[in-house]
DNA sequence: AAGATTCAGATTGTCGACAATCCAGAGAGA
DNA sequence: TCTCTCTGGATTGTCGACAATCTGAATCTT
């Protein structure tokens, strides 16, 4: 039996059963629990959580909008199943975006906030050293530098944008194709450069240095998913 | 009783009374009728549409994932209002996104869509002249125009998110303030200069005078709802 | 009189049942 | 044997009713 499990993350305070079983089911997307591609059945989910088709309509309707399952009517629910051009379209969008952010963070970040960043990339670097080789903390680590960026532009939509549907689908992602993160020392040292380019209020600068470093992520996807780009496709 | 009304937009064949009341209550929203920050009644509103509450309470979650509105768990929702730094904000993503979309769209258009989209601007052009002073088709075409560029940008990711909810909440801005375009003869030399530079494939500067011409529009409100910014506000 | 409290009414959240639609497989015909 | 049709089963969509919760006004206390 699978029931609610109360997580740490947001408020905890959605009360309702429908928000509830959302959460649960978006870490089950995200995690690859529920794999891409697999049929949502709305009876056997209802029975595996416990709860009437209403409020896991509702659920499934929300999912829909945060872009993790694909419905047609009178058919059913699919979980999304990303081809590589689409992450490939999530990563230029995030370029563009959290460029942006980036940008209005070095105008806009607390010096507290900038402390505390620091202080988690420290986290993140000792991380990386007591684990070596596979970092797996790193997987969500990372996102969470980039997450606290965009949440420091001050920027209310932007923040809805990237923490609402875009990162749900880079988590899934990377747990699904379990991207071993290949650089992980690098991309803390770009962490780092980010940081300090935020700190001394530089915001041209921070821009490009986080559009060089989603690029370089993005560039990294397009090779490993196509390995070589000598494929004609006219 | 307003019943459900099939719209030329979309595929239309959304047979589900849930997904044709949610395009009801997104015009009905947009167009203001349904005043922002009203509380959205449930018993009301199936009452209305001739529904049960069941659909509707799924098209409202649908309309919350579309930030049209806003929902508290046991009180109910509202209809989003926006302020105006969120409009502002609004602009600022556009200015990103949009700016990629063009630069996108000057290497992915077809001929054939350039010049489908010159024609539009040709029709907008005798409506401007027809109706000289009061611009109100113009309010809509002016976003044909940028929906048409997202489209063409060919990053469908991009669409999505552009053409979701970004282009709901500046309709709904644009009904609401009744933005009266200023200066749509201005707007649409631009609105050329851009499909220029889009023909000519030169991407750089597509881009640019893309971000310049939304750029514009956001002073503009800047400056409409922050009439003297000397407002200090510490 | 001001504030806290209680209670009624209404609203939201949830459920189980029924109707409409789709899908797969069996069977008939060419 | 292949294709087309039809039917049974299951799933999705919709409804009305019941339970849980909130809001606001009237009442009681200080």
């Amino acid at each position: 039996m699978t029931q609610i499990i109360e997580t740490a993350d947001s408020p905890s305070e959605l009360r309702t059963l429908a928000d509830k079983v959302c959460e649960q089911l978006v870490t089950a997307i995200v995690r690859g629990d529920i794999p891409p591609g697999q049929k949502i059945s709305e009876p056997e989910l209802a029975r595996t959580y416990g709860i009437s088709r209403g409020p896991l309509r509702e659920a499934i309707r929300h999912l829909e909008g945060l872009r993790l399952v694909v419905r047609i009517p009178h058919v059913g629910a699919r979980v999304v199943s990303l081809t590589p051009e689409e992450l490939v379209e999530i990563y230029r969008i995030r370029e563009a975006l959290e460029g942006m952010a980036c940008r209005l963070a070095a105008e806009n970040m607390s010096t507290a906030e900038i402390q505390g960043l620091r202080e988690l990339l420290y986290q993140h670097e000792k991380n990386i050293e007591e684990i070596d080789g596979r970092a797996y903390f790193q997987k969500e680590g990372d996102l969470d530098f980039h997450y606290r960026i965009v949440q420091s532009s001050k920027n209310i939509k932007l923040f809805e944008l990237l923490g609402g549907e875009l990162y749900h689908l880079v988590r899934m992602y990377r747990y699904q194709f379990s991207v071993a993160k290949s650089r992980p020392q690098h991309a803390l040292k770009e962490h780092h450069r980010i940081l300090d380019a935020i700190e001394e209020r530089d915001g041209e600068l921070a821009e490009m240095l986080m559009r060089r470093h989603i690029g370089r992520a993005r560039r990294n996807i397009e090779e490993r998913l196509n390995p070589k780009n000598k494929e004609e496709r006219e």
